[in-house]
DNA sequence: ATAATTAATATGTATAGACATAATAAGTCA
DNA sequence: TGACTTATTATGTCTATACATATTAATTAT
């Protein structure tokens, strides 16, 4: 005879999301509050409650204070990207990665770039343009811009030898970025440096990555026929 | 005078991220472990813990039991995509939104949906093709496969009115997806449908939905000049 | 030296209880 | 009726404590 002993969030998770996958609970409806729940389960609201938080978390349920907790009416497909590190990801391929830079220059900022970094007048900016190779193969064309103000260090940084991305890893921290994704034909510059044609589609990533108070740097990144898999957990 | 209350898991996580933007603590190192944490921040270990848990999901720090926590050495990339819904993506840009079932067939499926319907033998598949529009444009063309045993009520359907999308988040639940993205240049098919020249570049997001046993359904969408926006968060 | 065993340790999780807070509902007054 | 005030309620969070578990380090046996 088996002894039960705790009921762990994970039971609970699941259990709840077996209920909403076989209808047994229906979308939009309000389940049975915490403390309900911690006697269905015969466990601590405590337990419950770190249960429905991971639920919430992952957009399967909606919480509000004094209203309770419903099923979400249509679950928000959000996935969780894994945006590749472009060395690791040629690697991880079995090719070998060699980084090139193009063109390194200090210019002042245009007003579109001005906006796009966030700042509130023309200062100077740190323009790069490089290529990755996988085997020697043309693989990405990234056009950075790093604010000066933001990342001094930069200036004292040729970017022969280290692709700008490794660099600011090392000497700075990133943590919030914002990503766009889109396609693109590709123009007679593209088309030349990735020895591909004119008009050929590129997939485009453009991030922009800032601490707190100011936008580090932007970059595109012009993708040859590259795909992205990414896998969103229910 | 302030009198301390007690310190949230919030400001542990800011104070813990702070830490490491400053390089007080530097990427690859261990951080004190959870019960001295609890006493530089004077709370519990549960408070420590929470908040270096929510660290750990958001891929800032890894932990092993005995070992300890240490920060992550090259942040992985993560970010959260909101893939928009196609009706609320068009109308929350204040347009008319439009569906259109261009075709609906029941074929037997080929070696290759076969494969990525996880098939073990060739079966009943209904083959739906539609047309999104936004204000009249072509938006989104959608070529979409579900797989009859997995959704047998899908026969009865004749999708002339509800897009496939809308039928299935009404009668099955879909929880768990795969997505791929990628860039394409339009074919004579696609340009003719979409409105627009042969090899303009496609942004194509490829979705497979499953249950914890099988896939459901299968969905190429190519779009148009739409662009995607998500933020990741640090 | 090598393998197997045991101890030590940091994180993982559950609990009961307490208080905080947001949001709603009920009640009160003009 | 409408504007304000006051309960009420469900979730949000913190604590102290306890035990579980994975992993490493130390010890013992071979």
């Amino acid at each position: 005879m088996k002894v039960k002993k705790t009921t762990s969030f994970h039971y609970i998770k699941n259990d709840i999301l077996q209920r909403i996958k076989t209808r047994q609970w229906h979308a939009g409806d309000y389940i049975p509050n915490e403390a309900e729940l911690a006697k269905t389960y015969d466990c601590s609201r405590s337990t419950v409650n770190r249960a429905l938080q991971e639920l919430a978390y992952a957009g399967i349920v909606e919480r509000r204070r004094k209203a309770g907790t419903r099923i979400v009416l249509q679950p928000i497909r959000s996935a969780n990207l894994q945006i590749p590190i472009i060395r690791k990801e040629i690697e991880n391929k079995g090719a070998i990665y060699r980084y090139a830079l193009l063109e390194r220059k200090i210019i002042s900022a245009n007003e579109n770039i001005q906006i796009k970094l966030e700042l509130n007048q023309s200062s100077k900016i740190l323009h790069l343009r490089c290529l990755h190779f996988a085997d020697e193969i043309p693989y990405q064309y990234e056009d950075r811009w790093i604010n000066l103000l933001a990342a001094p260090k930069a200036k004292d940084e040729v970017f022969e030898m280290i692709s700008p991305n490794e660099w600011l890893v090392e000497n700075l921290l990133l943590l919030e970025a914002e990503h766009i994704f889109y396609a693109k034909n590709a123009m007679a510059e593209h088309a030349d440096l990735l020895d591909i044609a004119v008009d050929d589609a590129l997939f485009v990533i453009e991030r922009r990555t800032r601490s707190s108070t100011q936008v580090i740097t932007l970059v595109k990144l012009y993708h040859n026929g590259s795909t992205f898999k990414m896998i969103s957990q229910g």
